[in-house]
DNA sequence: GCCATTAAGTTGGTCGGCCAAGTAATCCGA
DNA sequence: TCGGATTACTTGGCCGACCAACTTAATGGC
């Protein structure tokens, strides 16, 4: 406290407009660190967070077209695109036309890239454990119901969601 | 795995390297699906998801030193610099240099975005309710209860957490 | 008083992610 | 058969967020 009282600063708990939110605090906040433990995490592997999903879908697929990718990620095309993109120029993937549909694209996991299948799923493993210290297996699976309603949830927005 | 046969397309479930993180993957999708809510309740009042928070901090707290704003939100401070750029930009901050230290810079917002309170405030109610439509209290509660602990563990990570 | 430390921001680059708009190929109905 | 959907990507632009490296200003020990 110096001379004439420089304002309180911000307080330390949430902001008094997000006092309805709460929930919507603590996703986003949770969401970013969580996204920095992964992004440790999978450092030594060479990926970023996010490309270890579209890997993992490479790894269990072999060869598919790109379209199917999107669908299983949910996300924007032009994302997929991009991070192919780099991952094809950092060698983890290839990319050639499909013979049989002139505008399509099939992706496969390069053989080197095989090779990290155990590096991220160790990595996967011990970011779910950090995640998770202290919480009990009923208190796991309880967070496990309770995010899957909130994921149908945001699903059901609208209508932004995969099969459904 | 049959020679010819179109490869059994992605599974629609998890990927196999991602069973031993159930948790982690439905943080991922559920905090980009909750972003994407927040980007379309936020889209009328011309904010993008993130900007939010920091605009709720500075309306609860009056003009404040960016460094104080870093430390509230807890991200990079060049993170912070180039949401200010173009929160400025858009006429809802203003800057200035702090008369007591040369390096610092003090950061307001404008009258105008104070307009902008009530309706950030009801679009974060929305997206909570939307968010937590179909969960009883307890549920909400019990929610709140474990992403906090999740959110601790990751604090806890390799010391890269506010004041804790 | 002076110089090394530390604090406060900025710049530049990279990534995932979104949207809007555009191109190219396939499909389908009249 | 032919021309209008539809599908499959790509490009460019923008945003949050990170890191690394840098500048400038305040501090603290000697």
């Amino acid at each position: 406290m110096t001379s004439d009282a420089p304002a309180d600063p911000l307080c330390t708990g949430l902001p008094s407009a997000a006092r309805g939110g709460p929930v919507s605090h603590l996703v986003s906040r949770v969401a970013r660190l969580h996204r920095i433990a992964a992004g440790k995490a999978l450092k030594e592997a060479g990926l970023y967070p996010g490309q270890e999903l579209l890997m993992m879908r490479l790894w269990d697929s072999g060869p598919v077209r790109q379209s199917e990718l999107i669908k299983a990620l949910d996300v924007d095309p032009s994302t997929v695109t991009k991070m192919l993109q780099r991952l094809e120029q950092a060698g983890h993937v290839r990319r050639c036309p499909d013979p049989h549909d002139r505008r399509a694209v099939l992706v496969e996991a390069t053989d080197e890239s095989c090779a990290l299948l155990g590096e991220v799923e160790g990595a996967w493993v011990s970011l779910e454990e950090h995640t998770l210290v202290g919480l009990s297996g009923e208190e796991r699976d309880e967070l496990v119901r309770l995010l899957s309603k909130v994921e149908e949830n945001l699903c059901t927005d609208t209508a932004n969601c995969p099969g459904r």
